[in-house]
RNA sequence: GCGGACGUGGCGGAAUUGGCAGACGCGCCGGAUUUAGGAUCCGGUGUCUUACGACGUAUGGGUUCAAGCCCCUUCGUCCGCACCA
């Protein structure tokens, strides 16, 4: 028998005589044997290599690509198993499939990994990826490992820092001088969104804030974009989308100037209830507000003011957003004007205003926002009432609260009196517009990309200081500017490659002068912001993609990972393609038409930790069940988006099951081989035409479950249902002809589920690959069925059931059922008020 | 506090459009086979009831000939947002 390729027919046929008989004589089920294999074969025929074909329909399937931790979890078994699923179905549909993977292999643990053991991350990195590679290529999942992309190799990441120049071109990347967030434990700076309450993402250690001069990408001046093109993607959960909603926050209000007359300034406040603003006595300052040092340069209370800031400082942001902090003050002395009626309101400085949202100060009106309410009865402030429900009156003295409703009319609110309050809201936006003291503003709470990062491990910041010519970019013919090796390890406030005299030293691509290079590194997210475009054309050198190549393939049209990026990777990986698209450079502005939000694998109800201790490992259930029966198992156990709640004893029923089906065929190997592949199944037996039947509604079943719904679980188990059926004939003469049409569709639908089991079955019956056959086609004809039962019910009760023939009208079903001797007996001596006949399903007698 | 998702046997889950609730799998019980165990094959398995039958999809109500599904109420679980002015 040959090896490296298929078996021909002659051979099938010496099988087939060697295997026929009783069960003892069989060749058994041994996925370990088969699952190895069948993955060389298919990697030394590139089975799924896949080339760019114009004038054929593509379909780009991706899942999340991993960081190289060194070992696979449940997780990413799962993840690629409903990825692999998605491509070969669609393979089988006949579209030109682009399934790739990769590694996210910059990052933080190659770093620890360094600093604790004294490995070079570089070497580190890449002996995880081989590990993680080979337990990929153990599960046999069909990527076309030609495109793989690798983040952290230079011939990537010029591609990065060529991203950043892009960036810098277009005046969306910026350094400045900022208040930023903080990681002690993993010694670098985060991004908003990569801090969650407070805390680091990735090491969960608190978050505290430092000035440091930093990089930015200015991902605000799209933020209208990223809300707005949220629309456009109808295939993407609602969950993740309004999360992106809420990230982006936008806002609609009113800007204007309060002035200070003691100092002869104005200070800025921003709302979004300029219907209000007669109801201020007192403006809000944050504690970090560029005011607050003038106005100690005139208050006598200048060191309360001083000392009151420097604790607000202190205070950590887990604290200051605990939801039930203390609203905090104190009172400067001073006052400015409400340029709406000319009253003058009390200046506080305050811990409960944010300093980088707004203008970070706040027109303070207690009676209208709840905070304020809060913080003026603390401190004995006035309150002013200037909104109320319509028609009704309230008073002050009885009041426990804010009135917030954005509905009602307004009081004592000069010539605003008596207006509704939206009305009075324009009315009073106009006027501040008219006389020059205020602007309607739109406000997001997104914030700009904090992008460098002080550690090693990551793409250099393509970027040259020169004191003549100041901030410079590394001219492009001169990328990557790589990562160089004499670098000290160690963790602190400046990222280990300014211990690189060689990497700092530099001349001015300028100039020529002596110059020094950025020092910092690009956060990863930067890396994975773009990589599934580097996959279309992964081996270019002289641009990160080609034109044609990128929008033949992408965008990705259906794209699969774990909902704890709906934000960050997400709304980062949208950024960039906007930039890309502006610049011309791809023809779409979203990059992922479809999304899928794969659950966690759980179990023990907690997600599996190796603190838990309740880690069940990929490789284990491999090499004792092989990858059909555990990637079975998890499409099975539970629907995709749902957690999955993982059962050892589950896995042994699917094991169960994928030995089902290679005995039975096995028992029927003989009627199978002898079968024809064109019959008239005119001919079968009434048993047979209804295995028939079956097989050919699984068909119609596993197409949508698979294609439309991605409910695999229910498809998986309609094919079992399928199975059960064929062993009623395991001891019964069964048509060869039904026996291999059976046979064949079965493995054709079981195939991107179990591809090794359905290869191996394949390759005994069949020529060629499993893999490169078309997806089954449902004949409508054979799921006809001639007689059909009915439900007969009265009063909505089922009380009996009733075989008619499938043709049988409305009234031929109510007549037969009315006559069923059961029915008489039960409606005897009732009037029978109605009956209603769902036409072949049911019958509903209504008696009194 | 606000917004969203969810709640079905002993367990994972199914019911796609308002039409037989519990498909399929696990577990359990029984039978066949076997020297035995295991494996395998077959059958049973929501609850109560001797049976007829009654009850049953978190809770209470409503719409309907008919509700797991639609409407309202309450409870619970999970997720997101939360001093964003």
């Amino acid at each position: 028998m040959t090896t490296g390729n298929f078996f021909a027919i002659g051979e099938q046929k010496a099988f087939v005589a060697f295997s026929h008989g009783r069960f003892d004589k069989m060749e058994k089920y041994t996925p370990q044997e088969i699952e190895k294999k069948w993955q060389k074969v298919w990697e030394d025929e590139a089975v799924y290599k896949t080339e760019r074909d114009d004038s054929r329909k593509k379909y780009y399937a991706l899942e999340m690509f991993p960081y190289p931790s060194g070992n696979l979890h449940m997780g990413h078994v799962r993840n690629y198993s409903i990825g692999d699923v998605v491509a070969r179905f669609k393979t089988m549909q006949g579209y030109n499939v682009l399934h790739p993977m990769g590694f996210d292999a910059f990052g933080m643990p190659a770093e620890n990994a360094a600093i604790e053991h004294g490995i070079h991350p570089a070497k580190w990195t890449k002996d995880n990826i081989a590990n993680m590679t080979a337990q990929q290529k153990g599960m046999g999942l069909s990527y076309d490992w030609d495109r793989e992309a690798i983040t952290c190799n230079p011939d990537y990441y010029k591609w990065t820092q060529w991203l950043f120049e892009l960036v810098y071109k277009k005046g969306l990347a910026y350094k400045k001088a900022a208040t930023v967030n903080w990681c002690d434990k993993c010694g670098t700076v985060l991004a908003n969104e990569q801090v969650v309450d407070g805390k680091c993402w990735r090491c969960d250690s608190p978050v505290v804030k430092k000035d440091l001069a930093q990089w930015f990408f200015k991902i605000t001046d799209y933020a209208d974009r990223l809300l707005k093109d949220l629309s456009l993607l109808k295939g993407w959960p609602e969950r993740v989308k309004t999360m992106q909603e809420n990230w982006i926050g936008k806002s609609a209000g009113l800007e204007f100037s309060m002035e200070i007359p003691e100092l002869g300034e104005s200070v800025a406040v921003y709302t979004t209830r300029p219907d209000t603003a007669f109801g201020i006595t007192f403006l809000a300052l944050a504690a970090e507000h560029p005011l607050v040092e003038k106005i100690c340069a005139k208050s006598d209370k200048a060191d309360e003011i001083k000392a009151f800031c420097e604790k607000v400082r202190q205070t950590s942001d887990i604290e200051r957003t605990a939801g039930d902090a203390d609203k905090e003050g104190v009172f400067t002395g001073l006052y400015c004007i409400n340029p709406f009626n000319g009253n003058k309101a009390q200046i506080w400085v305050t811990n409960y205003v944010l300093a980088e949202y707004g203008t970070g100060a706040v027109m303070g009106v207690p009676s209208g926002d709840q905070r304020d309410w809060l913080f003026a009865k603390k401190y004995g402030i006035d309150i002013i009432l200037t909104l109320q429900p319509k028609g009704a009156k309230l008073k002050l003295a009885d009041m426990t609260a804010a009135y917030v409703e954005k509905d009602g009319e307004l009081v004592n609110s000069g010539r605003f009196t008596g207006m509704e309050m939206h009305a009075a809201m324009d009315a009073i936006m106009d006027e501040a517009e008219a006389k020059g003291f205020g602007k309607r503003r739109i406000n997001y709470r997104l914030r700009d990309w904090l992008i460098s990062r002080q550690r090693y491990w990551g793409a250099p910041i393509p970027i040259i200081y020169c004191d003549k010519c100041g901030e410079v970019l590394v001219p492009e013919e001169e990328l990557p500017v790589k990562l160089p090796e004499d670098v000290k390890f160690e963790s602190g406030a400046k990222s280990p490659l300014a211990t690189s005299k060689e990497f700092v030293e530099c001349r001015c691509p300028k100039c020529g002068g002596a110059a020094r290079r950025e020092t910092d590194t690009m956060d990863t997210f930067i890396c994975s912001s773009w990589y599934y475009l580097r996959y279309t054309d992964p081996k270019n050198d002289s641009a990160p993609f080609a034109k044609g190549d990128v929008n033949y393939w992408a965008p990705v049209d259906q794209y699969i990972g774990g909902i704890e990026h709906a934000i960050l990777h997400l709304l980062y990986s949208r950024f960039v393609t906007k930039v890309l698209k502006d610049e011309g450079l791809v023809d779409f502005a979203e990059p992922f038409t479809n999304l899928l939000t794969q659950g966690m694998v759980i179990k023990d109800g907690a997600k599996m930790s190796k603190s838990k201790g309740n880690v069940v490992s990929p490789e284990e259930i491999i090499g004792k069940f092989g990858a059909d029966t555990a990637r079975l198992f998890i499409l099975f156990a539970a629907p995709v988006e749902r957690d999955l709640e993982w059962s050892d004893e589950g896995v042994e029923g699917s094991f169960r099951f994928l030995s089902r089906v290679w005995r039975i065929l096995d028992i029927k190997a003989d009627a199978i081989n002898s079968g024809n592949d064109a019959y008239d199944a005119a001919t079968l037996t009434a048993d047979e035409k209804k295995l028939r039947g079956q097989l050919h509604r699984t068909i119609k079943k596993v197409t949508v479950d698979i294609g439309e719904r991605f409910m695999f679980n229910t498809a998986i188990s309609s094919c079992m249902e399928l199975v059960n059926h064929l062993y009623t004939f395991q001891d019964k003469e069964l048509n060869p002809d039904l026996a291999r049409e059976t046979a064949k569709n079965l493995l054709l639908m079981l195939a991107p589920f179990a591809p090794h089991i359905t290869e191996e079955l394949w390759s005994k019956f069949f020529v060629g690959s499993v893999h490169k056959q078309s997806w089954p086609k449902c004949d409508e004809a054979a799921t006809v069925e001639n007689e059909i039962e009915i439900v007969v019910q009265v009063n909505g009760k089922v009380r009996d059931k009733l075989v008619i023939a499938a043709d049988a009208d409305k009234t031929a079903q109510e007549e037969a059922a009315l006559a069923l001797p059961k029915i008489k007996e039960l409606t005897a001596g009732k009037t029978v008020v109605k009956v209603i006949v769902v036409p072949k399903k049911l019958v509903n007698i209504a008696v009194k």
